[in-house]
DNA sequence: TTCATGGCAATTGTCGACAATCGAATGATG
DNA sequence: CATCATTCGATTGTCGACAATTGCCATGAA
């Protein structure tokens, strides 16, 4: 019908329900919707043009995917993690990216680390630039780890890293990016655990993405820090 | 306190598809409908007394949590995990497990310290019993486990392992339960982690931790290779 | 026999309307 | 003036009906 939205790539439209899903994420995910902000069925419904049923269905998905929070007869509301919240995230991506990298090492194979190498090179050339940087704080470090987590050959880890948690992550990547010389750290450490994988080094590859993803929240607990001091330097 | 008997009794039903859901995810869990066995929403509407609305809300939550799998235009139907997709569970338990100990061994307050020595002693008191096996296997393994992750006080690793992954576990429990000398060596196990909790060594509860899952894998593919290799000879 | 094809029944996707429930504004009362 | 009960509006939960798509099965030809 009307294909005028910048649809890339979309994966699997066969039913309303899972386009207005797809739309509300990217929505979601692209600050469209801000995080704590109450959506009601009827608004969106109207908005989307759709009835309420496909967009019901679209919201038990988007809640699934930890997206947004539903309470019974109340509503739903996007969203919102506490600091806390959002360092527990990133203890359970410790968790799970570790053992990732440790199955990547085992079960990788050629191709899959040279493109591995290859989002490497890309990184490389992106980050000589002043703006590539950011770039490569927001999306490019996602595909990096995606790629791993898709290299363990693990349905379940897959599942649970990329289709549920990354959303979460994306979310709130742009507020808490990386800062200081953290970039070009992190940039090394990808590099190291590539050579352990390649290696078919999984103990390494296994302890070096886990202290690359520890140190990635210690820089997010900083940068909180940070923030939280300056505003109560501007309060006084 | 409470009785061992993992009966989260606090359903929290406010609407008929959250009931219904629970009733399917129950049903499901309880073998009484099969895996791989296939589910329509007219079926289930009519044995349920519901509308297809509710249904399909409960459905939604059921392929949330990994318990059906459904297809657009085609249907749904019971999840039917393959031994390598079995495993695959049992490495993300792995990890998310172990980083749960650390935390309990960290955050664990002696309250809830001491309701795990609790069910512990139920369990000992009930592997007296000949009987007591079969329970401990299925059920009293879960509350232990349950417990920890509860104490790791992390509500992403809760919910990931006691909302979504845990009913997988379950499915698959009566199927390839503990066999030989592995539930004494487990309940020992059981009890060296939580001397590490309660000594409030991470890094040591982690590492009993990961073991044990891993022992616990280890048994299940035992297990699925021997039942293969007895088909191989029954079919000669 | 085997394969393609057309139609048919069943199931899923979608919609609009009605009923149940909650939150907030309003007014009464100490 | 503060507190509490009540009413009202809006939103969510539920239902039945219609449309779209799928899989099956019979029919026929190579």
């Amino acid at each position: 019908m009307n294909s005028a939205a910048p649809e890339h790539a979309t994966p699997e439209v066969r039913t309303l329900a899972e386009r207005v899903f797809h739309q509300l994420q990217d929505a979601i995910v692209r600050g469209e919707l801000m995080p704590g902000s109450k959506i009601t069925e009827p608004g969106l419904s109207k908005s989307y043009g759709i009835s309420r049923g496909p967009l019901r269905e679209a919201m038990r998905r988007l809640e699934a995917h930890r997206l947004i929070e539903r309470v019974p007869h109340v509503g739903a509301r996007v969203v919102k993690l506490s600091m806390e919240e959002l360092l527990e995230l990133f203890d359970v991506r410790e968790a799970l990216e570790s053992m990732a990298a440790r199955l990547a090492a085992e079960h990788m194979t050629p191709d899959e680390i040279a493109g591995l190498r290859e989002v490497l090179a890309v990184h490389e050339r992106q980050s000589d630039l002043q703006s590539g940087e950011a770039y490569y704080q927001r999306e490019g470090d996602l595909d990096f780890h995606y790629r791993i987590v898709q290299g363990s050959h693990n349905r379940m880890l897959v599942t649970l890293l990329c289709d549920d948690l990354y959303y979460l992550v994306r979310l709130y990547r742009t507020q808490f990016s990386a800062s200081g010389t953290r970039p070009q750290r992190a940039f090394v450490e990808h590099h190291r655990i590539v050579d352990a994988i390649e290696a078919g080094d999984a103990e390494l590859a296994e302890l070096l993405m886990r202290r690359h993803v520890s140190a990635s929240r210690a820089n997010v607990a900083d940068r909180y820090a940070a923030i939280l001091e300056q505003q109560a330097e501007a309060s006084t």
